[in-house]
DNA sequence: TATTGTTATACTCTATAACTATA
DNA sequence: TATAGTTATAGAGTATAACAATA
């Protein structure tokens, strides 16, 4: 490991980095993938917030009103989503996790981690302290 | 930091790291966008280990054979993706990328890293150096 | 007049089934 | 008989355009 890190190798590190993100990702993804399709996922996360309005899904989904309109009559449909009237705006509807929901989110996520869990078992404390020293800072580069 | 990880604390770092690699890659991902569709970018990341034929394709990616039937013709279509008879089987037939089909690649990842290098630029050397101690211990652990 | 949401329609990626050609 | 690949067809997710209802 470099004392001081040049332009390109951060340029470098920065590349390698992003690689195992995506590595990491894309493995854990196929985890239970039976469960959610990825775009339900997503909104479920988004709804666990807390209530949103299908344009706020859209939104935040960056996918188009008539797409979010149909994603959420599957969700409501399959009994993960709640549809409620928008006391605020006659025009639209707040939606929210049912506990179905909920369940659904922690199965999918609970069978992620497991496979993580798996990956890093076996390792010793001091690379088990490296990352998680590496994921605070993630963290905190992501967020910006 | 712990000097000593628990089974709970193991558990909670694999989740938080999961999810940080996650969003590391959920947002890379969105650069250049229009460029490539995901499952191209699969299949173009494919050919640059070497010459492929359609079936090896299909099992890499986990698709059906017809799927990336469909996919091949697009890529060759768009000039990513060069077609040879297979000599070694008359069936078959052997994919390989085009200088076209490299630069593409190489534009795509240009983004994505551009996109983490910002992320990384104003990083003390040190939390750079645990971000490369990470990125040696994830690519380790994500091989096997 | 702008915003929210849905319906109508079409395009793309996915799949399975059926078919041709070769091993 | 099994395998490689394509064509036919259908289902799901996405989009834009057009429409209804409300702000």
């Amino acid at each position: 490991m470099p004392e001081h890190y040049s332009q390109q190798a951060r340029r470098r590190l920065a590349a390698d980095l992003r690689g195992v993100c995506m590595r990491v990702s894309r493995r854990a993804r196929f985890e239970n993938t039976d469960e959610l399709a990825p775009h339900q996922f997503s909104v479920l996360a988004q709804l666990e917030k807390g209530t949103r309005r299908p344009v706020d899904l859209a939104r935040a989904e960056s996918v188009s009103a008539p797409s979010m309109s149909r994603t959420l009559a599957g969700l409501t449909g399959a009994g993960l989503v709640e549809r409620q009237d928008d006391p605020q705006d006659g025009r639209s509807a707040l939606l929210s996790l049912t506990p179905q929901g909920r369940d659904a989110l922690r199965r999918v996520r609970r069978s992620r981690d497991a496979w993580m869990s798996e990956r890093i078992a076996d390792l010793p404390d001091a690379d088990l302290a490296t990352l998680d020293a590496a994921r605070a800072i993630l963290a905190e580069v992501v967020a910006r």
